[in-house]
DNA sequence: CGCACACTTGAGTAATGTCAAAGAGTGTGG
DNA sequence: CCACACTCTTTGACATTACTCAAGTGTGCG
């Protein structure tokens, strides 16, 4: 089942209807620009933008990306959500991060993807050639520098990351993403003490170096103790955000101990 | 003991004697320079370059960045080796990466450093501050381009050691670990099966998210099944590389098995 | 309504961590 | 130059966490 739409040989992702993509409308109107590259890119050149970007929409469980490929393309996340991943020769997946709207895919590239990306939910992007952002990164260097901070903020993650897998404990790691959904959701001006689960337990599992059983196992046990909430399938909600933040930094786990 | 060169408390590292660091001598003189961003320089600017850096040097165990103070400089190592870590608030402790002669240190920063870096054997490095560096960038729109190229390439192999440290097995850990090392011998242009070892066991745990013991039995194990050979402390040979890059990649691991 | 799939729960196992002690290597001072 | 002290590494015995395998439960979709 993991392999249902593996593999590279897939219909291309169909480009939105219309040819709405090619003129400045879509840039001006995008919810994600604001979160994105593309708020470098001021009003008056949006239409500079639009003539090098293509707009797409994938369906759920796609693999846009896969490893090896020659890069041709970056991405700009305006819809959904996405799974990064690597796989070692037996099938074990790590996935290396979950991409929303507004974030940009891409950078970790030289001449091939080192990465496939799947899209967890229906996702839209927009996508760029590489020989196109080049000229374009001549013409406004001011993108190049946000990509350059964008590079930096991700590089942090990953240490972030490299952290949890390394070195916290199942319940440090689940509490640790149940927190960072939640401050993604804070970032975005929405209540941030209910979190909606969009990617299945595997990929959780995958996301944080457990297996399913064990994400299931402590997302239970954080219900029997109070610290989370699961009114229905997919959402949970932070009944103690502190103690789980605390949990995540590697507290004392005995105080919220079964 | 982990503690005796903790702490921001300590004297400031020593510029180098004589003041030689400002002239253009010393870029034009750097053996680090091919390997380095400043490869991005030509020779008729390498005296605007040197005037931005000052050059000095660390001794063993010096911790010279810590997680959390202002960052206001890049570093640039031309000599040693440096761990960079983070640590959880009980101590454990993840390094994210080992730097070495070339390698480039201050992209996954914001206003804060959000890792501590610490010299593992002596250490020489050149340091530009944030400011000086922006100034620089204006000028130099290649060394940008280049700083991006770095910071991708940095986070593809963030990636693989996510994939490291969440998906593969302490053989395969510490395979890999062997096999990065010799991959880079290979890129130096010297002896790529004989690897020199100049951070502790502890050290190659905390990079591996193992512990000491563990590290140490592993390779016991790879020892007295002829996959390597340790002559004297801190050297080892690779016997068998091929076995080693295989058994790294998660390939069956029961031909090498005990 | 029933099938399929994902999630949960349970029992037993294996891998790695913990604690402890002995051995090896390194440097220092007598 | 040797002996001692210190640290790092190795080895051993045991504990524990998370994994594996397996069965059951729930949920959504056709």
């Amino acid at each position: 089942m993991k392999d249902k739409y593996a593999g590279a040989a897939l219909p291309p992702a169909r480009p939105l209807p219309g040819g709405a993509q090619h003129g400045s409308a879509p840039c001006a109107a995008c919810a994600a620009r604001v979160l994105s590259v593309c708020n470098a890119v001021g009003d008056e050149d949006l239409p500079r933008l639009a003539a090098i970007t293509v707009s797409q929409e994938v369906e759920e469980r796609r693999t846009f990306i896969t490893a090896g490929d020659p890069a041709e393309h970056f991405f700009n996340i305006t819809e959904g959500v996405v799974k990064i991943y690597r796989l070692l020769a037996d099938g074990r997946q790590q996935i290396t991060g979950f991409l929303f709207a507004g974030d940009f895919l891409g950078l970790a590239t030289e001449n091939t993807y080192a990465f496939s990306a799947e899209a967890v939910t229906a996702v839209r992007y927009c996508r760029f050639t590489r020989k196109a952002i080049g000229r374009f990164l001549e013409e406004f260097p001011k993108v190049e520098k946000r990509l350059l901070t964008i590079a930096s903020n991700e590089l942090a993650a990953a240490q972030e990351q490299m952290v949890l897998l390394g070195r916290k404990t199942a319940r440090e790691k689940v509490a640790s993403f149940l927190t960072l959904l939640s401050r993604r959701m804070q970032r975005l001006g929405k209540a941030d003490d209910v979190i909606e689960l969009k990617m299945s337990r595997q990929d959780i599992g995958d996301y944080l170096g457990l297996t399913t059983e064990t994400v299931s196992r402590t997302l239970t046990q954080f219900r029997s103790t109070g610290l989370i909430d699961m009114p229905k399938t997919g959402l949970v909600r932070l009944s103690d955000p502190r103690a789980l933040a605390e949990l995540s930094e590697g507290a004392r786990s005995d105080i919220t101990a079964l």
